[in-house]
DNA sequence: AACCGACTCAACCGCCTGCCT
DNA sequence: TAGGCAGGCGGTTGAGTCGGT
């Protein structure tokens, strides 16, 4: 059995707002708030309106102080490097950005900032097979700087990290813990054999992060065994990645985690006999193994999985 | 001028969460 | 403690607009 609706949907008018009802309820809101109840608030105005319909025109249409396009490269910026810290989460990206509501940033990533970023990460990742294909090796620097390049733009201060100008301090509402999960890399030491690709992992942080983006108490054994096996050495083993090099579609970015992506784009420049990238991984902790989704607190894909 | 595909963005849908009883 | 309900949120839709042919 379905859901109740909130209200009676043969009984309100749909589509876009005349004036007329975007002026009832500007001004009422304005003169006597929402009366935390928006439900019953198309009633108490006499609009013909679902609750939540009134709710999303006001928040994101007529409430006070609001921006409407025009986005400049500060906010394409912090938009970006929000959303591949912390994904799709866009009432947080929004509360970072004053005047801008979660809607307006959600419709600007993908119809427009999505692609931009698409085509510049792509251009780097084809600058790095150049290099190693016309010149049969490759330089952690260069790489660093391609990536760095990518989301800089051309008018930021080439020595200035991601971390320094995302996580800027000023930001004083910056949820904490994006904060920590940026600060404190899940993914530490690095290690790179054919086919393979070792790292020690914060158990703390993966476990963190994996329960903010998913809710899920599949890693609630990861976050207790963090607290048990403190000292161990353990690690995951991201296995079976490669790349498909006609098609980037299985590249992952790693903000955060700058210097291990550079790294990962130079193996795979350096490695035209892998296949595929699979982030999944085995861990071996108190003698078990353990199989982990570690694309799940790694990152989050650039490229549409079609 | 007409057509058509691509793009934009306001609005809707339905799920999830947290509060209240 | 459980159930109901409203608010909040992210994904999706579709009407309107734009630009190319």
């Amino acid at each position: 059995m379905g859901r109740a609706p909130c209200c009676d949907k043969t009984a309100v008018k749909k589509g876009p707002w005349s004036p007329e009802e975007d002026a009832v309820l500007k001004s009422y809101i304005e003169k006597h708030g929402t009366g935390n109840n928006w439900i019953s608030l198309p009633q108490r105005i006499g609009i013909k309106r679902c609750g939540k319909s009134c709710r999303l025109r006001w928040l994101n249409y007529l409430r006070p102080n609001l921006k409407h396009g025009g986005f400049t490269d500060e906010e394409d910026y912090i938009i970006c490097s929000l959303y591949i810290t912390i994904g799709s989460r866009w009432s947080i990206i929004a509360s970072q950005l004053p005047g801008r509501t979660d809607n307006d940033i959600k419709n600007y990533w993908n119809t427009r900032l999505k692609k931009k970023l698409l085509s510049k990460q792509g251009k780097a990742f084809h600058q790095q097979l150049d290099v190693k294909f016309e010149r049969g090796t490759t330089s952690s620097s260069s790489s660093s700087q391609n990536q760095s390049q990518m989301f800089h733009g051309e008018n930021t201060k080439p020595n200035q990290t991601l971390y320094d100008q995302v996580v800027d301090p000023s930001i004083t509402s910056f949820a904490m813990e994006e904060q920590n999960m940026i600060k404190n890399p899940i993914l530490e030491s690095f290690s790179w054999e054919p086919n393979k690709v070792l790292f020690d992992i914060d158990h703390d942080a993966a476990a963190s992060s994996y329960h903010h983006h998913h809710s899920s108490p599949s890693l609630n054994s990861m976050s207790s065994s963090s607290s048990s096996s403190t000292g161990i050495n353990s690690s995951l083993q991201m296995s079976n990645y490669s790349v498909n090099q006609s098609d980037q579609r299985d590249m992952f970015f790693m903000t955060g985690f700058e210097n291990l992506q550079a790294e990962l784009f130079n193996e795979i420049a350096n490695n035209i006999n892998t296949q595929a990238i699979g982030l999944h991984g085995t861990e071996m902790l108190n003698n078990n193994y353990l199989d982990h989704d570690i694309s799940s607190f790694v990152d989050y894909p650039l490229y549409d999985i079609e």
